[in-house]
DNA sequence: CTCCCGTAGT
DNA sequence: ACTACGGGAG
């Protein structure tokens, strides 16, 4: 459902868009992409890697825009660049996907299980959200145990909403939480989110992925699991460093018209969503996850173990695992 | 000891 | 692109 712009010079959809705006006074008909935050990297990325090495589009270099409502995302059309390469999906995508999913049945992985996914499971669907919301915040780099369990005093303190939260000390919040990784940016994120919450959603959380991504300190990975969770509206992949090393081993993706790997889990998103079919967006998540901590580890995967392996274009080419590091 | 991990800041 | 953060794991 795309609303293509044909012509642009007459139309100039940006300046009616708050997210860009022309720079005026130049001789030079110059368009700077300017969008908030975290949406800047996506669009300046489009156009800087594939066409220009810059983060400046000239006005009359961009044949085509085209805004999508399902997607966020802005799209340029620049000139000597085809953005809408047909992307198929990699060969034997789905046997790779059964083969996983066997092994995850047989060797059981510790994974956690998302411990926002249960958070304030008993509670009325606002204060669920924003328990799911902090726990999304406390739960990176954190054992789902540990997060439980500060998720817990929290919630036994009368600190598990926003109201609660922006009354209550920080230091406070900060000993509650703790040991979770990074406690005190968290204490001093969960403030400044519940307070974000209490005058702008009246409590309650964003509803929507970008305004999810204004909190400090969440990010595209629990942005996407906040809206999978607390809202059951998929907005697009949660990609962590799991999914992003696993897709990469197995070919699944690419940089934009290239067979380089991606080098950012938002690459890996943005690149996967481009053939992945969206009944797979959620479950693919907790299958890689697993998959990574048990056999297709960071260092020394397990390639010899793993029965996708003849499917596998990585399989056997890095370190393997308990074999040799005689190494000196 | 080194590496690792999401996010933000640089 | 690189790094701090704050622990856990190797």
């Amino acid at each position: 459902m795309r609303r293509p712009r044909s012509s642009l010079k007459q139309e100039t959809p940006f300046e009616n868009n708050p997210g860009c705006e022309g720079l005026g006074g130049s001789s030079v008909p110059e368009l700077r992409v300017f969008v908030r935050k975290k949406t800047l990297e996506v669009i300046a990325k489009e156009v800087k890697e594939e066409s220009y090495g810059k983060k400046f589009v000239r006005l009359h270099d961009i044949e085509d825009f085209s805004y999508s409502k399902d997607d966020k995302h802005p799209q340029l059309k620049v000139k000597g660049f085809s953005i809408s390469d047909p992307v198929r999906p990699p060969s034997n995508w789905e046997k790779v996907l059964e083969g996983i999913r066997k092994m995850r049945c047989s060797e059981d992985a510790p994974v956690d299980s998302m411990g926002c996914e249960k958070a304030g499971s008993s509670l009325p669907p606002k204060e669920r959200r924003f328990a799911v919301l902090v726990s999304s915040l406390l739960s990176s780099q954190t054992k789902d145990q540990v997060n439980h369990g500060a998720i817990q005093r929290l919630l036994q303190n009368g600190l598990l909403a926003a109201d609660t939260i922006d009354t209550a000390n920080e230091e406070t919040i900060k000993s509650l939480i703790y040991p979770v990784g990074f406690y005190t940016r968290k204490a001093s994120n969960l403030k400044k989110v519940a307070k974000i919450c209490l005058s702008k959603y009246d409590g309650d959380i964003p509803s929507s992925l970008e305004e999810l991504l204004l909190l400090p300190g969440i990010g595209p990975k629990m942005a996407h699991l906040v809206m999978n969770v607390a809202w059951n509206n998929v907005q697009g992949i949660c990609v962590d460093t799991h999914v992003h090393r696993i897709s990469n081993r197995l070919g699944w993706v690419s940089r934009p018209g290239t067979k380089q790997k991606t080098r950012t889990p938002e690459e890996t998103r943005e690149s996967l969503q481009l053939w992945l079919p969206k009944e797979e967006w959620v479950p693919i998540n907790p299958l890689l996850v697993g998959f990574g901590q048990t056999i297709c580890t960071p260092l020394r995967p397990r390639c010899a173990i793993c029965t996708v392996s003849d499917l596998c274009p990585s399989a056997l080419k890095e370190a393997s695992s308990p074999a040799s590091t005689p190494k000196k």
